[in-house]
DNA sequence: ATGCATGAGTT
DNA sequence: ACTCATGCATA
């Protein structure tokens, strides 16, 4: 417990001892170095509505700079070699509402065998991993090519050759999540485009994004040279509870629970979190992440075998492990 | 690349 | 109180 958990949430007390150490330990690929930490300006300032009882506290002491321990932006923001894009007219988000069909149904069958296919770029890519099942046929409705939904396949094979050309055009995850926002008016993080290629998001999620990146893609590619506006507006103010850092040894005691019960009751949460010395809060949204982690296509490290729906809600899966390249 | 966190929408 | 989409901060 002798982690960076210790004085949590002070946000009133200025202590300036905050180690800060600046990004810059990449092992491989031209991550990142500009846009880390950028706005996100997703802020929806809506009413203060219930914010009532706990912890909320961190959020509270916003506007005036004062000592912000951890909010600190010292980013010349700075733009790499990037072409950039051609800016769109404002056009305003259009989600895909309405739409309702369950997001978490990727495996179910394994050991299912991809045949080859052909990209859409003229890239072929011989992909041969044991994917996940397909549920979600693409409704043949004549024409066109796109315009239902892919398979679970599809989007494995998407997501590889997203990556690899955005690569080829050397172009950061961070910039992709910004050209978003500059083409659509969604701007999106370093760390949804991470698990997008990941395929580490939810099917329905997967669903949703393809679209705007296979749009980008194009744009990307087809934009010759051509000076982009950048802008990017500074909101800030919210001030977020500091990450907890578990230790190893809780998070093993966290895991064995969760296997037994993957949805602990409210009270067992307490009494779990009282043994562990943990906040109650910091133990519910352990269980809910990891749920949710659960949920997704690829699996962590490894493909433990033992997990099932124990939570009557979720298929089994057990996908694949995609070979970081 | 990933762990913990937030918030809107549901159940 | 949960799920789901998403991201800040960190390893």
């Amino acid at each position: 417990m002798a982690t960076a958990a210790s004085n949590h949430y002070s946000i009133l007390t200025s202590s300036a001892s905050i180690v800060h150490s600046e990004a810059g330990s990449m092992q491989q690929a031209a991550a990142y170095r500009d846009a880390q930490s950028l706005l996100q300006s997703d802020y929806p300032l809506q009413s203060n509505n219930h914010t009532l009882s706990h912890a909320h506290q961190w959020i509270t002491a916003l506007s005036h700079g004062e000592g912000a321990p951890w909010s600190s932006s010292p980013l010349g923001a700075e733009q790499d070699i990037k072409p950039a894009h051609q800016s769109r007219p404002p056009h305003l988000v259009h989600q895909t509402h309405g739409n309702h069909h369950d997001g978490r149904a990727w495996r179910t069958t394994t050991a299912a065998h991809i045949p080859s296919m052909a990209t859409t770029n003229g890239q072929s890519l011989i992909y041969s991993q044991p994917g996940f099942n397909h549920q979600h046929r693409p409704q043949s409705h004549h024409d066109h090519s796109d315009e239902d939904t892919p398979t679970s396949d599809d989007l494995e094979q998407f997501a590889k050759q997203f990556k690899q050309r955005r690569i080829k055009l050397g172009f950061t995850q961070a910039d992709v999540g910004l050209a978003l926002g500059t083409l659509y008016g969604n701007v999106f993080s370093q760390t949804t485009i991470c698990r997008f290629e990941a395929l580490q998001l939810s099917f329905k999620n997967m669903c949703k994004l393809k679209p705007l990146l296979n749009k980008w893609l194009e744009e990307a590619d087809s934009t010759s040279g051509s000076p982009t506006s950048l802008d990017k507006i500074a909101a800030q103010g919210r001030k977020r509870k500091k990450r907890t850092s578990i230790e190893v040894s809780v998070k093993g005691a966290l895991e064995s629970h969760f296997l037994k019960c993957p949805k602990p009751a409210a009270s067992e949460i307490i009494s779990l979190a009282d043994n562990l010395h943990l906040e109650k809060e910091v133990v519910r949204v352990w269980f809910c992440n990891r749920r949710q982690k659960e949920k997704r296509m690829t699996p962590p490290g490894g493909a433990l075998p033992g997990s099932e729906d124990v939570y009557g809600d979720t298929p089994p899966h057990h996908g694949v492990q995609t070979p970081v390249q």
